[in-house]
RNA sequence: GCGCCCGUAGCUCAGUUGGAUAGAGCGCGGGACUUCUAAUCCUGAGGCCGCAGGUUCGAAUCCUGCCGGGCGCACCA
């Protein structure tokens, strides 16, 4: 239970032992009570909101509730002292003590600490990347990945049951291209000279492709009609791609646990239309033509659509082309009904920002198909600009000239990559420059937390090298400025609970900056008044302690990065 | 025309799901330090939270309507 939790039930205590003296009245909801750490560090540890959230329900003005309940908390052996304030809040200042024991808590959890039940029994899938296997991964996949992979890692260790996805869009027009495309790289391969048309992919990439064709099949297929060899080649394509695509991910620290393919729903499309058909959510129809900006060739066409309108959305969603053949939209349902058959209590999906007009048909589909009863969240990943010392780079995609994620993974280290795509919300733009980025200053809250870290991993290399023998900690020795930071770290539970309900991993990278900068401010006090350094020669005694709390925020440092899928340093360079 | 996202300090962004006097970094003003706990630090100024209403004890946050920016708008994936 932590700390915030142990308070909250303190709360809920009083207020029940008010109900049961008759002081309130009996059955309140108290639902909206808040114990939480005012913004305020000056109000104290602790605020609830309690007396003002009561005041309505019970007929009964919030200070007079306010005054009872904080006489009654007031008498608990933690409180130093509960204070009416402003409105009605409560205003509960937590003794020294508490923070000492806390201290403690963080080194016996370790890399535990800040882990939550309040996932236990829920289970959720979260859907991310889904490039489609038409080449290596570039920066545009970069952001979704790596928001996706966090925010499973914040929903696990938050207790949920996760499940990390991946599909394969490996049944479309796209893949037959892809393997018309691979065919000519093996006849490259094979000796021809080949020239790529309009419309082909032309990246480099598919020449091992076409090489490891060539080897496999000798020239059996060079001027075999296509109807022998695209399926063929369509299916090795796409397992070369996927090899290479899941090594891709590989670099950023990325491996999910299923890999869906698209082509592989088999009958299940015609299923899932089945079970919405049979909700009397399907029929024949010609949608209306789009409004606003006339679309040049629109005519009505009869096809067979699902009634999405009814569950939110503007329009109702083809199924079916008019020539009979399944939309991507069908499929996609179909895999979301395959999730659902699963038995998830959540689905997460990401999508990148140009497939926001996608959202309210996918979560359409998957009311209807769980009758409402399994939410579907959908995240929306917005684009990363890439800079370099300030200027755009330049990147085109029809000449298969793009910045890959291996390359940018290659330059600047998975850490900083990921960490940098965790310092905005997902949903905003997000520049990334190749020089800020690595840079060693304040600026760069990569570098800042790290330095955090390595700046407490070197105290205690000092105090060694110093040839300080360490008695056990008493963190009695331990003043309001040191404890100060002990706050700051026992902030970590909340900030788990908070980025998992919110499903916001990036709250992860700010609370750890915010935490740094607390840690650099304490470190810093060292500079004016040596007492307060942290390994004092003269002082074992203290240094040890103050030793135990650089680890204790640097236990929460890396049990965040950990969540972020950054290693911690233990130097820099 | 419709839908979705966004609008917070000069700039880049946070904002504990409705809490108290709205925060941080950069930049700007002032100061400290010639060092190794300075790959800086302290401090100050800076705000109509796009605008106008509404909901309630209380709104940057929720609702409505405008204004401004981005994205998407039948069979592609």
């Amino acid at each position: 239970m932590s700390l915030y939790q142990r308070f909250s039930a303190h709360v809920a205590d009083a207020l029940a032992a008010l109900t049961a003296a008759g002081d309130l009245p009996a059955g309140l909801d108290t639902r909206a009570v808040t114990v939480e750490p005012p913004r305020d560090p000056t109000h104290g540890d602790l605020a609830t909101n309690a007396a003002m959230v009561l005041a309505r329900p019970s007929g009964m003005k919030p200070r007079d509730i306010a005054i009872m309940l904080a006489q009654k908390l007031a008498r608990l052996p933690d409180i130093e002292a509960a204070e009416v304030a402003g409105p009605g809040f409560i205003n509960l200042t937590l003794r020294p003590d508490v923070w000492r024991a806390e201290l403690r808590h963080i080194a016996a959890e370790a890399s535990d600490y800040g882990r939550s039940t309040m996932g236990a029994d829920h289970r959720v899938n979260v859907e991310y990347v889904s490039a489609n296997p038409t080449g290596p991964m570039h920066m545009g996949h970069c952001r979704g990945a790596v928001v996706g992979d966090a925010l499973a890692s914040v929903l696990a260790y938050a207790g949920y049951g996760v499940t990390r996805e991946y599909y394969i869009n490996d049944a479309g027009g796209q893949v037959d291209t892809l393997a018309r495309s691979a065919h000519l790289r093996y006849r490259e391969a094979l000796g021809e000279t080949i020239a790529i048309p309009e419309g082909f992919y032309p990246g480099d990439y598919l020449v091992p492709v076409g090489e490891a064709l060539a080897r496999d099949h000798g020239d059996r297929y060079v001027g075999a009609p296509e109807a022998e060899w695209l399926a063929l080649f369509r299916r090795e394509t796409v397992a070369l791609m996927m090899i290479r695509i899941r090594e891709d991910l590989k670099l950023l620290g990325i491996e999910q646990d299923v890999y869906f393919s698209e082509a592989s729903l088999g009958n299940r499309v015609q299923e899932a239309l089945e079970t919405l058909d049979a909700k009397g959510l399907i029929y024949e129809g010609v949608l209306e033509a789009p409004k606003g900006e006339t679309a040049e060739d629109w005519e009505p066409r009869p096809q067979t659509l699902f009634r999405a309108s009814r569950f939110g959305d503007d329009s109702d969603r083809a199924m079916k082309k008019s020539d009979g053949s399944w939309t991507y939209f069908a499929g996609d349902v179909a895999y979301h009904w395959d999730k659902l058959a699963r038995g998830y209590d959540a689905l997460v999906d990401m999508f990148g920002a140009d497939h926001g007009g996608y959202v309210k048909r996918m979560q359409a589909a998957v009311k209807a198909l769980s009758d409402g009863k399994v939410p579907l969240d959908i995240k929306i990943v917005q684009m990363v600009k890439l800079l370099r010392a300030g200027e755009p780079v330049k990147m085109s995609k029809r000449s298969g000239n793009f910045v890959t994620l291996a390359d940018v993974v290659d330059e600047v280290g998975k850490d900083v990559v990921r960490f940098i795509m965790l310092t905005k919300r997902s949903d905003s733009q997000l520049d990334f420059d190749f020089a800020k980025v690595v840079e060693q200053s304040r600026d760069n809250p990569v570098f800042y937390v790290q330095y955090a870290h390595a700046r407490i991993a070197s105290a205690r290399r000092k105090a060694v090298e110093a040839g300080i023998v360490l008695p056990d900690p008493d963190f009695a020795l331990l003043d309001d400025t040191d404890l100060a930071l002990v706050k700051a770290a026992a902030q970590w539970p909340r900030i788990v609970e908070q980025a998992a309900e919110a499903r916001e991993p990036h709250r992860i990278a700010f609370y750890l900056g915010d935490l740094a900068a607390a840690f650099h401010t304490h470190w810093n006090l060292g500079n004016d008044d040596p007492q307060r350094r942290l390994v004092l020669a003269d002082n074992p005694a203290l240094t040890a302690a103050r030793l135990a709390l650089a680890d204790a925020v640097g236990q929460v440092i890396r049990n965040g990065l950990s969540v972020m899928g950054v290693e911690a340093a233990n130097e820099l360079h």
